[in-house]
DNA sequence: ACAAAAGTGTTAATCTTACACCCATGT
DNA sequence: ACATGGGTGTAAGATTAACACTTTTGT
């Protein structure tokens, strides 16, 4: 058999969510044969580093956002002519980060990242329009089993932050009163004692996520689902 | 950057159903390193073929089987000295067949096939054995979900072994009227007029799988689940 | 006639959905 | 006083869960 010629790639596909839009954390190259074309934050795996360790890695390098949850999506690797010659599989990762750790890098010699609203995110390199299309699908799947929309939220928010990050991500109506007494009936998320007055209309308090008691109701078999 | 020095493989765990027990596909090497240990079939991917097409060939190659689902698992890729001096990322696809199709290829010089019971399976080579856990909880998650019992199955079934599986597989009691009721609700099964008359006890009909009414209801939105 | 496996309905309990008004603040 | 956004409860409908006897065959 032929020897191998298949390079490993990671890419990241980032999301995060703010004053009622989802981003995508992109980057842009200002020279090079992809030259102002924009980018999932990825690149090849090194040799001594594993899969998680390389995405991080090139998150830190090229966008310098500190994530806050991350998992492996998928590996893309049939587009045998992706870059001529020079095969690349990429093993996709998810991600999202909540508004506070939002600020990207500034901009080095070579690298540009920004975030770009999702239904606004222009033609990508390589397969990675493909990739952000299955990473939102993830998120929108996940978001109905798993409580990862804390990830995308301030530690502490309003419920109607929460509401609308529901309902903007899947794209339907919420009932507010509903929505509340499912949420706060698994009991994994805690009053604090702050209200946020800010412009018009009643106060809000702020809740928090608690992480802890959902990791023990997890195992006790408590199912979240929306 | 020093050169990238990674192979790409991909791996299979198949699972097929038989007589209410669930079977793993698993090979044994006759020779080299890993001589008379059991691993999951899999292999190198070549320069030329998708991933997909890498893990169809390694199975024909190796066992002969004919799969009914096939779909990415995951990418294991973080014991960096899993073969020292040869960092290996695998792709692990995670696959059904029917017991029709549960028959392996006759012993090679190098190579036998065998079933062996998921809880009868011995230490794997390499990380193999995670492969097989990961790819259980995924087949019992889906299950509930997705209507994939039925390519465990054959073509033509009792309702008592659709039953048998699923009580199996999720190591839990089903109420066998609730149980049938659910599944004729979604009106993707159907009778034959074919009633099986074996041993004992009163004779059962035989249902078949409807895929692609399935398809259509999925389409309209139906939600399977158990 | 007895053992074995398949087939079948009803009722209570739970969960889900729909729905509208009051509250606390800024202007 | 009016506009803005936050907070709250109830009742009807739908779904799920619990439960036991009858049917058809082989021996």
């Amino acid at each position: 058999m032929k020897l191998q010629n298949i390079r490993l790639a990671v890419d990241a596909i980032i999301f995060g969510f703010s004053e009622g839009n989802l981003y995508v954390l992109l980057i842009q190259q200002k020279f090079g044969t992809n030259k102002l074309q924009w980018a999932l934050p990825g690149g090849l795996v090194q040799n001594e580093e594993t899969l998680n360790e390389a995405v991080l890695r090139e998150l830190a390098e090229e966008t310098g956002v500190k994530i806050n949850y991350l998992e492996q999506l998928y590996t893309f690797g049939d587009k045998l002519d992706r870059d001529h010659r020079n095969r690349v599989v990429s093993v996709a990762y998810f991600g999202l980060v909540d508004s506070s750790k939002i600020i990207v890098k500034p901009d080095t010699d070579a690298l540009h990242a920004e975030w770009i609203a999702l239904d606004e995110i222009p033609k990508l390199a390589f397969d990675h329009n493909q990739m952000v299309k299955l990473a939102f699908q993830r998120l929108q799947n996940k978001l109905t089993y798993q409580p990862i929309g804390f990830d995308l939220l301030p530690k502490e928010f309003q419920f109607s932050e929460l509401e609308n990050l529901y309902c903007t991500i899947l794209h339907r109506e919420i009932d507010r009163r509903n929505f509340r007494k499912k949420i706060l009936s698994f009991g994994i998320i805690e009053e604090t004692d702050k209200i946020l007055l800010k412009g018009a209309g009643r106060p809000s308090r702020l809740f928090r996520f608690n992480k802890k008691k959902y990791r023990e109701l997890e195992k006790e078999g408590i199912i979240f689902e929306i």
